[in-house]
DNA sequence: ACCTTGTAGCACGTTACGTCA
DNA sequence: GTTGACGTAACGTGCTACAAG
């Protein structure tokens, strides 16, 4: 089984292996070598549980990731670490990609064309499977992470010790899939508080809260988001409900004025000419929804239903009011105002 | 002043895990 | 023990604002 590499075309050939294809903005003809990975994990890991995409997805993105930008060479699996001064903090996310699937073809490249890695027990053809995921099978990752141990270990005493303590939680992780971890009662209570006084945070507000909580800045970042999210969502469906009960209250409302209208029209024919008077009744528009000043005649003994239309008919008293429209008082002119509270 | 590029933050949708009935 | 529903942590993507060159 020969596997070709070729690394000046990144683009093309990266995506050979991945089921997704491998976002690259740059074609890169240069060796790279992560610097820093998780020192907790390595030491902890068995050789039966298998380091993840996501772990070296996280080590790799987690800021400060060590770079050496050396000419390509596939003799030079494992630079030694490098200079503090060339360290990069600017990863993008399609950059650190392309980190965590470099490994993964270096090892790749090594165990089909080169030898046997030590300890391994598995059939090269293994290495070609990919999860259905992440593209990258977990016998992969397994073996970068296990051979480059040793040079991450070199350099785990230059990770900051903000870095080291935030990653604490993830000690316990089994490291199958990408990890969800449940947050405490505490620690959610906390943040519930924090974001009562303020739903988003600065930078410095995070830091200060991920320090407290001991979780990573991300963590409380992507807590936030969540909760807007949550609350947006609550509150569209407290919209909706009120919309909903503001309809039916506005159909309910609606189907008596049609039939009072009727009962006028039919009283209409009824009584004698000399007992209509002109008047301007309100009416509501079933369609609209708004309340429109209809020309119509009435009786005197419906004329407390009426108001008076731009003095064309007599002043009539309003004394009925539980037969008048409520503007005022109508739920689905107080949505907003409402949606407001809820917001609050 | 204008443009380009990189970065950070966010909303939104989705995925996947943990819990519980 | 299994299963489905649900809540939610984590992620991917697109958009926008901003700063620097």
């Amino acid at each position: 089984m020969e596997l070709a590499l070729s690394l000046g075309d990144a683009s093309r050939s990266l995506t050979n292996f991945t089921d997704k294809p491998v976002k690259i903005k740059d074609n890169m003809g240069f060796c790279m070598g992560l610097g820093a990975l998780i020192k907790e994990k390595s030491q902890e890991k068995t050789q039966q549980q298998e380091i993840t995409r996501e772990d070296v997805r996280r080590a790799s993105s987690d800021p400060p990731v060590q770079l050496d930008l050396l000419p390509f060479s596939p003799v030079q699996r494992y630079p030694p670490p490098p200079p503090s001064h060339l360290r990069f903090s600017w990863l993008s996310e399609n950059f650190c990609r392309l980190l965590d699937f470099l490994w993964v073809i270096f090892d790749l490249f090594e165990a089909v064309n080169l030898c046997e890695p030590a300890g391994s027990n598995r059939v090269p053809e293994e290495a070609g499977v990919s999860s259905p995921n992440s593209g990258v099978s977990s016998f992969q990752m397994e073996l970068s992470l296990q051979r480059n141990k040793r040079d991450f270990e070199m350099t785990m005493n230059e990770v900051d010790g903000e870095r080291a303590s935030s990653r604490a939680s993830d000690d316990d992780e089994n490291g199958l899939t990408r990890k969800k971890l449940r947050l405490s009662k505490e620690q959610s209570a906390f943040l519930e508080e924090s974001f009562k006084e303020h739903n988003t945070l600065n930078p410095k507000q995070k830091l200060a809260l991920a320090k407290q909580l001991d979780l990573r800045p991300r963590q409380v970042e992507v807590w936030f988001q969540n909760r807007r999210a949550r609350t947006k969502l609550k509150q569209t469906e407290v919209d909706c409900e009120y919309l909903k009960r503001c309809c039916e209250t506005l159909t309910e409302e609606n189907r008596r004025l049609q039939k009072e209208l009727q009962e006028l029209r039919a009283l209409k024919t009824c009584q004698p000419f000399y007992m209509q008077l002109p008047a301007t009744t309100l009416t509501m528009c079933p369609s609209c929804e708004r309340v429109a000043p209809t020309t119509t005649t009435t009786t005197a003994a419906n004329a407390t239903t009426t108001v008076n239309g731009g003095g064309s008919g007599p002043n009539l008293s309003l004394s009925d009011s539980s037969k008048q429209p409520k503007l005022n008082n109508n739920p689905f002119f107080q949505v907003q105002g409402h949606a407001n509270q809820v917001a609050s």
